[in-house]
RNA sequence: GAAGAGGGCCGGAUGGCCGCCGGUCCGCCGCAGGCGGAUCGGAGGAAAGUCCGGGCACCGUAGGGCAGGGUGGUGGAUAACGUCCACCGGUCGCAAGAUCAGGGAAAGUGCAACAGAAAGUAAACCGCCAGGGGAAGUCGUCAGUUUUCAGUCAUCAGUUUUCAGUCCGAGCAGUUCUUACUGACGACUGAGAACUGAAAACUGACGACUUCCCCCGGUAAGGGUGAAACGGUGCGGUAAGAGCGCACCAGCGGGCGAGGUGACUCGCUCGGCUUGGCAAACCCCACCUGGUGCAAGGCCAAACAGGGAGCAUGAGCCGGCCCGGCUCGUUACGACUCCCGGGUAGGCCGCUGGAGACGGCGGGCAACCGACGUCCUAGAGGAAUGGCCAUCAACCGACCCCCUCCCCGAAACUGGGAAGGGGGGUCGGCACAGAACCCGGCUUACAGGCCCUCUUCGGGG
RNA sequence: GCGGGUGUAGCUCAAUGGCAGAGCGCUUGGUUCCCAACCAAGAUACGAGGGUUCGAUUCCCUUCACCCGCU
């Protein structure tokens, strides 16, 4: 059976508790661009994930809602593209950038996870036999 | 038309595609659930700040007193308020209107820098005035002294007339004459004691006046100051003055009358004649006020590990204190309470139908209220309400093209601009800001736009 | 969501309603061959806006910023 690429964004796409946030952040796998950051960690699903943390720093609640939709959107538009991982993305900048801008650097940031992952894993692998 | 005053409203619209949250319905599956589809709904005037007030929930049924906090013209509206409405009063404004924490300062305590005599019921630095004392000066009177002048005059000196005497001389003698001397009366001149008068100077006394000083009083009219100075003006009055008296005015208090529910206003009258400011200083008075907050609170599930202390005039509820009340307990290795430590950060309810919205009607000056009709209008839970695009409307900015007059003005002249104005097109921008239990207010932020009412001034009819 | 606190000079802090101060720092001058130290002089501030008061850093209200606590 073929698996239907959509663009939905149900909320088991979404990361909403602590503990996962937890999991995410002790896998300690973090790729900055100028304008977000991306924390990553291996999931045992056929999807990715995401969480948002948008922090006052960024500005008032309209400000921070208005991160956090692009983020969602920049998302759901390219998680076809994006690897089975659970991403936090943490915003840098006080002004929001393009939504374009922001779904090419959050696929180049999820595939340098990837990789810091996977060789992570290599390296893990043969130092412990 | 210009300048202004007050108030109300809006805060983009439509469509397409892809998504998100919730309700309802339907379908499928391996049915405590999952997946998919249809349909309906899905941010604001401030959702904000959290400055007030309530609902609701728990604590105990929410009680009394003190403390603490708050409010402060009157009447009303309201569930309630520190909000709103109307009115009253003060201040500002030509006005429309604006603004005011707007009770009490003769209950008390306190404060007022600097300046100023004094910052408040008491005084007196300068000043003004009366009395007493002293000093100086001027004037007057009296007395004394001195000097000068005038007069009178005892006395003295000189000269001289007359008379008398003596001497010398002449003449015969007498008489007489002459010279000298003496004396007397007198005259003149000079000196002069004394007296009188006048003038001047000095001294003393007395009196008057002026100035200064001291003492004891009176007075608060005036005094550079200051934010503020113990009513204002006039007349009388007084030693000088003063509400000391009077008239008018301002202000305070009392009484009476009229109007108003009332704050208060108006009028008459009386009074002591004046008693200031600050209470967002302490305070007094009146009124209000129990605490905690949906992380309230209830139910279910999951997980863990226990230890210590307290007591019968006890512990807790209970909060800053007291009273009062309630619960547990009645001699207990228990229960209860407290402390330390450990575990869980899952689900459901509360959770949105409400002091609800809209519409006209009725009542009320209004805030607002009443009945009726219609409608249901977000309910998330790391937190949805979005992304991309198109069209239209309004405004702003930049650029391009076209036109030539344009602006102010009712208009003309004048003036100004033409680096302007008008039209069209393209592009870009378009605020403040995001529900977290729910309401009523307040405050603050805000691109731009619309509407209504009123005032003053100018012009025209 | 609820509660509390603080804003004073460049920094750390004071101050009855009437004068804005201290220490360090800064500038200038002196001293020294030069620097340091020292001496002298100077500049710099009450978060913002209203109100009460004759007068506000202080009292009251609003507002802004920051910090802390409950959970």
């Amino acid at each position: 059976m073929q698996v239907l690429v959509t663009n939905r964004f149900p909320k088991r796409m979404r990361l909403l508790r602590a503990g996962e946030f937890d999991r995410v952040f002790a896998a300690r796998a973090l790729a900055v661009d100028s304008s977000i950051a991306l924390y990553g960690a291996v999931n045992e699903l056929d999807h990715p994930r995401l969480g948002l943390v948008v922090s006052r720093r960024i500005g008032g609640a309209v400000a921070r809602n208005r991160w956090k939709r692009l983020l969602r959107e920049s998302f759901r538009l390219s998680q076809g593209e994006l690897p089975a991982l659970d991403l936090v993305c943490i915003p840098r900048a006080a002004t929001p950038p393009q939504l374009a801008h922001l779904q090419e650097s959050m696929r180049r940031l999820a595939a340098r996870i990837e990789r810091k992952i996977k060789d992570a894993a290599r390296r893990s692998l043969k130092e412990t036999p």
